[in-house]
Order: structure tokens, then C-alpha cells, then sequence
DNA sequence: AGAAAACTAATTTTGTTTTTTAAGTTTTCA
DNA sequence: TGAAAACTTAAAAAACAAAATTAGTTTTCT
């Protein structure tokens, strides 16, 4: 029941952009609000619910590629770089705009766990002292892998283009790894 | 004349974020608020003609580069990603931000001069068609450097760090083209 | 002629009251 | 037992008024 309700929440916020009543959602689950509160003892409860969910979802995923010895280091910056928390469409700027006026403590977390990647200046320092990455200002490069993922919290410019979040984070971290210029040797990968 | 007057709003700005009175303004120039207002009708034409100034270096920067036939096109999009204008202090996110409220019509023609880059656009267009940039989403691939770009707009970041916008720009440039992953067969340039 | 100061009119800010909205609770009824 | 509707109350929004600021003008004085 807990899970159709943060599902319904999604979806409401989907639609009316976090200005949504409880009301509105009990309706949406063809429940009462007294079964609602009987889950969730608040609004904001669910929230946090939901934004649990989606960090820890997203730690587990990022967790796995570390421990992954079958992958080499660029394959699991690559990996690290392209996960994609379930609720995606709960992250986008809009809805994180009003979420910082509404619930100004979960937006900080949610703020923060955005910009805190602390498992990607880990395999970028890595990186570096292999060797395989040139010795570049290492807040500058995870400012920067940071910034060009959160671009895609512009749901209004990928609605317009027609891409998928997905396809433009596969297309972003190609290019941050290896360029856009194309070098005459370069191989098919 | 103009010109002072000029000079020192950008260093009210500086100080006092956008929050300066005209008063303000005269005595650091050590003239009269008459003397201000025979050169400019209301603070507003300041703040245009301050902006009129940077756009147009901007665009005369980007046309030399354009029509400068010794430049490769590689060397023409790292030169046009690199424009920076002189009174770069004035574009951070900061004083952007109080823009938007206090003069809504001069902040959309700054962020519409920083979101449109045609000149980039085009380069990237030609750049397809000779082969040296791989078929990627043209408006994916001009967002991607537009953000990273844009991204030197948080001078609290590079403030923190000890970066000057210059070298940053530098090597945002030397990764979105080649990548921040090295190839054996980099050469050095 | 131009700095300095005084002035005024408009805008912004601040504080207050009223109204509306919506979270959370209780009651009704099937 | 739980949906539906009615209720309460706290908080947000809207409306309004008073006070303070400040853009732009005029006057004074050197």
C-alpha cells in the first residue's frame, strides 16, 4: 500500500507539479484520507519516503559498479556516471524549484545528493594516478561531469528535442571521456 | 565620460550586488547626481548601454574568429567557446539572479545572448559534415557546451577553488573536445 | 559650470488584516 | 470496516495601508 501510494504521489506530481491536495491523492487512489493517513502520517512523510527510495536505490546501484572487479576503471566511471534512479521523473527542474519553496529541508537533501558524488572524485583520483586521466583540477572535472548530468534535470529541453534521458546521458558521458572531435584513429566502440 | 560612469556601476555592482543607489554611484565618481544624469537619462540606460558594450565585443570577437581563414575549424571552436568578454565580472548568477527581478526586459536579453550561440551551432553543423565530429544530436552536443560554458557563471565555485574563469574555460574546452580520458597515442598540443 | 544639498514623486519595503486554501481529524453512513 | 463528506485549524495567499527608499529634478552656492 505504501508503494501505490508513493506511486500516486509520483504521478500527481507528474501532472499538477507538486501543487496537489491530499485530497487529490486519496481521490487518485480511489481511497479515503483517513487510509492514506493511516500509511503516512503526513505529506511530507511520503515525500521523504520517496526520496529515501530513490538515494538509496541510486547508492546501491553506484555501490555495485564499485565493487565490480570485472570492470575496468573507465567502464565503471562510464557506469557511475549513467545511473538513473527509478523515480526519474521526480528529478527535474521544475518540480525541485517549487520543492525548495514547499519542503526546504528534502530539497536540500535531494540538492545535495545531486551534487555530492563523492564515489566519482574517488574513481577520477584513481584515474589520475593511473595515468589515464590527465592531471586536470579534479574539482573542476566532477564540477564539470556534475553539471553536464544535471542538464538533464532540463526536462523541457529533452521534451522539445525528443530524447530520452537515457540516450543523452549515454551521448554526454561519450563525448566527457573521449571528446566530440573525432581523431582519425579513433575506433568504433 | 560615459565610459567612467560605466566603470563604476560595474563596481558598485561588484561590491554591493545590484543593491546601489544613484547617490551611491555619483560619490564614487565624485560628481553630481546632475552631472550622472546628463550623460544617462535613468539607471536603466546605464545598465543597457553596459550591456550593449559586452554583447557587441562578444559578437565582434566571434566574427573575427569567424571569417579568420588560418584558423582550423577545430582551433575556431575552441576560440568561440573561449570568448570572454571584459566586463566578465558582471556575468555571474548572483547578480543575473537579482536582474530578473529588478530589470526583467535587460536580464532576458542577457540570458537569451548566453542561451542562443548560432555562431557555435554552425561550427558544430560544419564540423558534421567534414566528418570530424561524430554524428551526435547537434542541439544535445550545443547544450552540452552551452552548460559547461555557463557553468563558469558560479564564480563561488571557482572563487573557492582558486581557479581564474580563464583556465577554467581552458581545460572545460581541452575536455568537451578531446576528452578527459587519454588515449597511448595523445600527442601533446 | 558643476558640486552639494534639498526636494518630490514614484517605487519598494514593511507591517497588518482578511480571505482562502488545504492538512489533518472526526463524524456519518453503507 | 472503510469510503465519503463535514469539520477544524494552521498556514499560505491576497488585499490593503503606512513607512521608508530612492530615482530623477530643481535650487543653491562657489
Amino acid at each position: 500500500m505504501k508503494a501505490r501510494i508513493m506511486k500516486a504521489f509520483l504521478e500527481e506530481i507528474h501532472e499538477k507539479s507538486m501543487k496537489f491536495t491530499m485530497d487529490d491523492l486519496a481521490k487518485r487512489l480511489g481511497i479515503s484520507k483517513r487510509t492514506l493517513y493511516e500509511n503516512f502520517s503526513s505529506k511530507t512523510e511520503i515525500l521523504d519516503a520517496i526520496i529515501d527510495s530513490t538515494l538509496l536505490e541510486f547508492d546501491e546501484k553506484t555501490e555495485k559498479i564499485m565493487i565490480d572487479d570485472t570492470l575496468t576503471l573507465v567502464e565503471k566511471i562510464k557506469k557511475v556516471i549513467t545511473v538513473i534512479p527509478k523515480y526519474n521523473d521526480f528529478y527535474n527542474w521544475q518540480i525541485l524549484d517549487q520543492m525548495k519553496k514547499t519542503h526546504p529541508v528534502q530539497w536540500e537533501r535531494v540538492d545535495a545528493a545531486i551534487n555530492e558524488w563523492d564515489e566519482l572524485r574517488e574513481l577520477i583520483e584513481q584515474g589520475i594516478q593511473e595515468g589515464i586521466i590527465a592531471n586536470q583540477n579534479v574539482e573542476l572535472l566532477v564540477k564539470l561531469i556534475t553539471d553536464a548530468t544535471n542538464s538533464t534535470l532540463d526536462r523541457k529541453f529533452f521534451y522539445e528535442n525528443s530524447i530520452t534521458v537515457t540516450e543523452a546521458l549515454d551521448s554526454i558521458v561519450d563525448i566527457l571521456l573521449f571528446g566530440f572531435i573525432k581523431k582519425p584513429d579513433d575506433k568504433i566502440n
